[in-house]
DNA sequence: TTGAAAGCGCTAACAC
DNA sequence: GTGTTAGCGCTTTCAA
């Protein structure tokens, strides 16, 4: 900025100016400063920005993973939002490990980011203490609780457990089985399908579970292989953690030429781009992964915005089940 | 620092040693700095670090999107070797939009990264004047060129497109079509296919093609339906330029009940997480993408670890066509 | 409208 | 092994 400043005939401060608010800038020094920096290429130093201004335009977002649809569609729409406002994102991927979302947390935080994301409710106590010791803006996302860090927006797994078992009371299904991967808000989804179908006089649920790890296609063809071969389970309807295993499940039913629904019926998780079009295309439940990233980000904008230090806040967008002809 | 320097009763200085290379400090001393970090709660400013030494330990990366498998897993074993070795990940989106591009490139910039990751390697001269004049280490991938900017790491989508073209007429199919997304890297797969097919005698090739965004699996189903009722294709093999798209044309035969690969043949590309478990099995072009990225990573530390400017270099981790049920 | 001075919180270089 | 000094490149405050 100095030598900026030097070839257009001004001080540093002006040409820091002109960047900043060039409404107080002389158009004559404005254009002079513009010229320089045309032509040397300047390049301002955001490090040295954020240092002293205190404000880093910089968002720190914690995912489980990036190559999982679910939140890298909700990032997507969170990005979104924030880019136009003048944010940029930095993210990592901490899996389900805790100790790995408290190095990772330290480490964000070290850039002083204006506001961070996480993904989920529960963290450690600690995370909890560095966060609200660092007082920055957090947003919790994809679960929901009353008592957030900060601020939350999401939905309950619980209930979209309970109103898949409503409907495939509901639909008459007499069998149900699950299959579920291996993480903690899947196997809320799942517990709360059991409990309500068995609340509501359904027999006892077959079960498939998965480790951690990405759920895929191919895992969703083996639990039905598994669920018929192993436990005879002939007839009935499937609750899937998520449309992957879901598609899988019916690919496997096409496959062994079982009639679907008749036989074989699924319920899958999120609404993914293929799950309309599938063969036959699948019953749902439906989560607005773009919306709910956009929400987060007006949640933590408002809390920038705001003079004072805001109480806690909890956002429901909700979930929709969606019957198509799978079940 | 200061703080925890008086509270542990050393300087400013000891601490920040304490914190870089605790060997340079007494045992008795770092354990005394520890506690009073502890105590304190004290997280360091890596702003005011990284503005002092010089080093951010902060990669950037731009991609076209980061809800595409295709880069997210790209961007999944990249970031994978960048943790490990200390260093964030800052990314993008960008779309297919030069002008985006140039703005994030700068916008990046700013932050005054240890490196960039880039998508392509097409770039405007805008951009490349940047990047070369910030002089930063700069990876270009999923792509390949012996002029990159820095270095270059990826594959030439023209020989995929050529050995998908001698695949299927190696496989006897006298009647082709292509599936193509709206991306220039597709359309380079989809021409230098449609050359090579011509070439060894191929007869006309029917095309689709869609406009820019997401591939899917309905676009697919949609895809083999134009083919079928508005250009008469009963017969042959289809070359989609995403699993998506394979998978999609695939259903749209298994659910017109047309045999697979007798009457209609599948080639994909990208071998995704379900491709081996799709009804009939499909037959793409792999790349190894999470390969793909931690080879990127390791060019770009390469070249933070070298004394001298290094001459660019380019890194060709080729594809492999591997052949299933579905052609 | 512009400039001078101070300082953001660290690291690097050098002294002791 | 530890401290002192001098920046890194900006923004903020105050003065002109």
């Amino acid at each position: 900025m100095t030598t900026v400043g030097r070839m257009a005939g001004v001080s540093q401060v002006t040409v820091s100016r002109a960047l900043s608010d060039p409404s107080k800038v002389s158009p004559e020094t404005l254009r002079r400063i513009r010229e320089a920096i045309e032509l040397t290429g300047f390049v301002p130093n955001a490090l040295a920005g954020a240092l002293a201004s205190r404000k880093s335009n910089l968002i720190t977002a914690l995912v489980p993973s990036i190559t999982n649809i679910v939140y890298s569609s909700l990032l997507h729409g969170f990005s979104d939002i924030m880019r136009d406002k003048g944010y940029q994102i930095m993210v990592s991927e901490v899996g389900f490990d805790p100790a790995r979302e408290q190095e990772t947390v330290a480490a964000h935080l070290a850039r002083r980011p204006d506001g961070i994301l996480l993904t989920g409710i529960h963290h450690s106590a600690e995370v909890r203490r560095m966060l609200i010791g660092a007082g920055v803006p957090v947003v919790e996302v994809w679960d929901i609780t009353e008592t957030p860090i900060d601020c939350c927006v999401g939905f309950s797994h619980t209930e979209t457990g309970i109103a898949a078992a409503e409907f495939v009371v509901a639909a008459g299904y007499r069998n149900a089985a699950t299959v579920t991967a291996g993480d903690a808000r899947a196997r809320r989804r799942r517990d709360a399908f059991i409990d309500r179908y068995a609340t509501l006089g359904g027999s006892p649920v077959a079960r498939i579970d998965f480790p951690a790890g990405t759920a895929t296609l191919g895992q969703g063809r083996e639990a039905l292989s598994a669920l018929i071969d192993d436990q005879g389970f002939w007839q009935g309807v499937v609750f899937c953690s998520s449309d992957q295993f879901a598609h899988g499940v019916l690919t496997e039913a096409v496959a062994r030429g079982l009639s679907v629904p008749d036989q074989i019926a699924v319920v899958g998780f999120g609404d993914q781009d293929f799950s309309a079009h599938t063969f036959p295309p699948l019953t749902t439940i439906r989560v607005d992964r773009d919306a709910l990233g956009k929400a987060a980000a007006n949640a933590l904008l408002r809390r920038f915005s705001a003079e004072m230090p805001q109480p806690t806040e909890t956002i429901d967008v909700g979930f929709q089940l969606i019957r198509r002809a799978s079940a």
